[in-house]
RNA sequence: GCCCUCGUAGCUCAGCGGAUAGAGCGCCGGCCUCCGGAGCCGGGUGCGCAGGUUCGAGUCCUGCCGGGGGCGCCA
């Protein structure tokens, strides 16, 4: 199906050719029409013709009649359109009779491996690994979504140095009493304890780094032990992502010491193709462009002076396995800004070495902190970072204590399940919704509120949506009526609805969930202006199946697109 | 010191080189014999500063100011 907006830009596009092959529309929504297309300026001054002329030439060549109502220069010459009310019409029903409510599979469906929420053994899941997780979450919905091949990557910490000192922590407390701990959730204390130990004991040091020796040997009992923690951390951290909702699952774990093996052969392979330095006592990479603060080249240390791996090579090593193994022609990594430079440096490397070779792209999903109300990273009262389980079980109580009394109809497992859904999905959407490079502030008031741009709101539309078809005792059409839109409203909630594929668009070309937000927002506030100004049961008899329509397509808008978020939209609240 | 990033209304945030910069919250004023008032309509002072590129700059470039982050063996 051809979306309006590919529609009309198809139109444009072959206009602007007539005059210049390639021009650009520059294709936008308008103020004083539903588009408007403002790249006649440009190409009129590379013609060195006048504008309001070239304009009037690529108004005939696109033949809009079967689109557009109105087609008038403006201004300097700005091209307003405004699409008539059939063609939004036409539009729509072809939608409705969509299951994919008119957003196109990808022409060119690729493999795109995404990594992100990667979480650290035997430690506790906090505000950080939100942000990554749910923003990840909701990418590969999408990109699944668009047709694609999305292979889901959960880089977990399971591998490293700070090994020992877990494992001989656990040797101390006993295996019993650790097990008991990490699987109700304990991880701080486990984790606390041992880095006590490991800086006030002299003795507990030592043994640390002789167990980090049998664990890199093989050691099986050493190696069993790691494993218990291991698979109690990754317990709880699918307690934690079923309490979440997101599609992660234990299949999706790929953690560090998976590379294990081939780490060796990635410093090996470095080293053939010269691209290896010995420095300081380490083995590194020195890719163009990065600089210490002296001025001096900045090394990618891939083999510490000890002999260790830094996480450079587990890094590199995941490169090659994704676009090697996997086929992927992009990865997506999904990490917190600071990491800019290590994840520029490793592409660099990559690109180098040829394990990244120039179809395939590399992309960071930077996101920014999370602040609590005093402006800094969001922290307990205690200091310590919030738990995202705590964090969690707090929005959903609040979210009960909101629907308790607003609906009595709700028998108690239902509020439950709503609440459920209402708390984690406000948590979901405040994140979401902003643009992921800035930092934002947690504040529960506002995220909770049924106002403005929450999840709360647009589950609330939908909710309200089921709630006529309840009433009217409709179940939704088999067939569908060309949709009347003589009233205003009408026509901006059809035009809003017809904005879907291109949201969903705009979202992956940015990888920007807040895109998709903002449109759920603007399809929601519409529906609401809509609801107010338009009966529906009530309607007379020959506008109320064009309503109805309007009021179904909607929902299952808003439904899909939450969806997409991650965000289930509950029937009634 | 160098690099990255952010700076938009009282507050929280949108703004893909286009016309008079938009929402939400809060504040003020309207609206209901009406499908869920958790609503709808109206009301406004703002792009950190200074240059530059452009027909046109919140958006791109340079410098400065301010917040955050990074800058060799933690991941």
């Amino acid at each position: 199906m051809d979306e309006l907006r590919a529609v009309l830009l198809g139109r444009m596009k072959a206009a602007f050719d007539s005059v210049e092959e390639g021009a650009d529309p520059v294709l936008r929504p308008s103020e004083r029409a539903d588009f408007q297309a403002n790249g006649v300026l440009p190409l009129a001054k590379r013609l060195g013709r006048n504008p309001s002329e070239v304009a009037s030439q690529i108004i005939v060549a696109a033949e809009l009649d079967d689109v557009c109502e109105r087609v008038e220069v403006s201004g300097r010459g700005f091209i307003n359109l405004t699409i008539s009310e059939r063609f939004i019409a036409g539009q729509l029903s072809e939608q409705a009779t969509d299951e994919r409510l008119g957003v196109p599979m990808a022409s060119d469906p690729e493999v795109l491996v995404v990594d992100y929420s990667h979480p650290n053994v035997a430690k506790e899941m906090h505000v950080g690994h939100l942000r990554s997780t749910i923003i990840g979450d909701a990418l590969c919905r999408m990109l699944g979504f668009a047709g694609h091949t999305v292979v889901r990557e959960n880089h977990i910490g399971d591998w490293g140095t700070p090994f020992g000192m877990l494992i001989e922590h656990l040797l101390d407390i006993g295996e019993e009493k650790a097990v008991h701990e990490l699987s109700v959730g304990d991880l701080d204390t486990f984790y606390r304890q041992a880095h006590v130990s490991f800086d006030d004991d002299e003795q507990f040091r030592e043994r640390s780094r002789h167990r980090v020796v049998l664990l890199q040997s093989g050691d099986p009992e050493t190696l069993r032990l790691w494993r218990v923690l291991v698979e109690r951390s990754v317990r709880y951290f699918d307690d934690v992502y079923s309490k979440l909702g997101v599609l992660l699952t234990d299949d999706d774990i790929v953690g560090e010491s998976f590379y294990n093996d081939i780490l060796s052969d990635v410093v090996r392979d470095l080293e053939a193709i010269g691209l290896l330095v010995e420095s300081e006592g380490a083995r590194c990479v020195f890719p163009l462009g990065f600089t210490n603060r002296d001025g001096d080249p900045l090394p990618l240390i891939v083999q510490k002076s000890d002999q260790g791996f830094g996480y450079a090579a587990t890094d590199l090593a995941a490169i090659r396995d994704r676009v090697g193994r996997l086929g992927a022609k992009c990865i997506v990594y999904v990490v917190g800004a600071p990491q800019a430079q290590h994840l520029e440096m490793c592409f660099a490397v990559a690109r180098m070495a040829g394990w990244l070779p120039e179809p395939v792209k590399a992309v960071h999903v930077a996101f920014g902190n999370v602040l609590g109300a005093d402006r800094k990273m969001l922290r307990s009262r205690s200091g310590v970072p919030v738990k995202l389980v705590d964090l969690l079980d707090e929005a959903v109580q609040r979210a009960d204590a909101a629907v308790t009394g607003r609906d009595p109809s709700l028998a108690h497992d239902e509020r439950d399940r709503v609440a459920q859904m209402l708390g984690v999905g406000a948590v979901k959407y405040a994140d979401l919704s902003t643009e992921r490079t800035r930092d934002y502030t947690f504040d529960w008031d506002r995220m909770l509120a049924f106002e403005g741009n929450t999840g709360p709101y647009l589950q609330y539309a939908h909710a309200r949506i089921r709630s006529i078809f309840r009433r009217g005792n409709l179940s939704a059409p088999s067939s569908y009526p060309t949709p009347n839109l003589a009233e205003p409203a009408e026509r901006a909630l059809g035009l809003a609805l017809l904005g879907f594929a291109g949201a969903i668009e705009a979202t992956l070309e940015q990888w920007s969930p807040s895109r998709l937000c903002s449109y759920l927002f603007e399809l929601a506030t519409a529906f609401t202006t809509f609801y107010e100004t338009c009966p529906v049961l009530k309607a007379p008899p020959d506008v109320l199946p064009s309503r109805v329509l309007l009021c179904e397509l909607t929902g299952r808008v808003l439904e899909r697109g939450l969806d997409l978020l991650g965000i289930q939209a509950p029937d009634q609240m």
